[in-house]
DNA sequence: GCCGTAAGTTAGCGCTCGCTAACCGCCCGC
DNA sequence: GCGGGCGGTTAGCGAGCGCTAACTTACGGC
């Protein structure tokens, strides 16, 4: 299996399964996964029900593609800041910077993969579950770098409530973009910085 | 209706509604409402399916009466403090305290009423979101007295981010509750302060 | 021009779900 | 001591679900 792939998160030209995992992230988003039929999603591409069925194996794929999907990238761009140097503070900018972009960007796949992890196959939430914990990491080691004086797992409970305040997107739609993205990497950044 | 009908929030002695609205809580944390059924409900409180029903006219009353109860607690609890007076700054730092101590003592419930809210009657999601606006309304008062400089909109922005931060106790349980308690006050004054 | 494949369609199977019906035992007031 | 209601039980209905089967259409390669 391919690390990555469908480039759920970029802006390329989308084929079909793209297409449907988009769709499908919005209803998730919306109702749950149990809360979304087969012929919903169909019908969220133009399509209907079991035609799905030539681009995924089952539902339950859809959603294990799509947390996968969205693992991956972030583990990728944490990893990616966090070799290319830098002063501590610089890298948990740029690490805050870059997960309140995609927060901002994609406000349903964030929803997605914070309620409905348990929704997964046995096999796909170990897979989600161990690129979820090696980017934690990466947030970790940048925290406890920038910020002296914080036990591990302290830090890890730190990089945990960001993700949270971050991840608030889905509710914070009163501001523009490049406002609510200044907002936000203040407010991570200043919560940190506090934390020791 | 009574305001408050079932105090799910505090250590009483629980009759059986309580007790099914306790087990419910837990199970629609992890599965999600449309991952959860009434046998499920039923055998997590030794009684089995319907027999529910002699405690609740539906599955979905459920659901509406644990977040109208978890909605009215919140913002009775924020008001009370805003009322009790002293400095702006004071007044946050209780607001902080309030909801961290809330969502160290119901992570279920937190998680339920962030993911859940979709799922209600039309009814039950109209009265729920209007408590919810009414407990932000008073954090947004709360943040502009205490942090000067800052527009409407971002001080909404801010208390929105600053719940996602709080209510990441689901996901914090590397730390004891004590020491939890204190890093999340720090870090959602530190965010706020950082805020102007 | 024909074949194979990719990508749709509808019909329908088997299962689970929310909920109701019908029945039953226990306990409490008179 | 007995009648009524409260709080349980099991059986089962009707709807909706994920998914498969069987068939159809469009199209690119030889």
């Amino acid at each position: 299996m391919p690390a990555n792939p469908t480039p759920l998160v970029n802006g390329e030209k989308a084929n079909r399964r793209e297409q449907i995992m988009a769709a499908a992230a919005e209803l998730f988003a919306h109702h749950g996964f149990h809360g979304v039929g087969i012929d919903d999603i169909g019908a969220a591409v133009g399509i209907s029900g079991p035609a799905l069925y030539r681009h995924f194996r089952s539902k339950d794929a859809i959603l294990g593609e799509m947390l996968n999907s969205i693992s991956h990238y972030l583990l990728e761009g944490g990893t990616d800041r966090a070799e290319k140097g830098g002063t501590p503070l610089e890298l948990l900018e740029a690490l805050v910077r870059f997960h309140v972009g995609f927060a901002l960007d994609h406000p349903a796949l964030i929803t997605v993969q914070e309620r409905n992890l348990a929704n997964l196959t046995d096999s796909d939430r170990k897979q989600v579950r161990a690129l979820q914990r090696q980017y934690v990491e990466v947030w970790v080691r940048a925290i406890r770098d920038a910020i002296p004086g914080l036990e591990e797992r302290e830090a890890r409970s730190a990089a945990h409530a960001v993700f949270g305040l971050i991840n608030s997107t889905p509710y914070n739609r009163h501001l523009g973009d490049v406002e609510l993205s200044e907002l936000l990497c203040r407010l991570a950044l200043g919560a940190l910085s506090a934390a020791g």
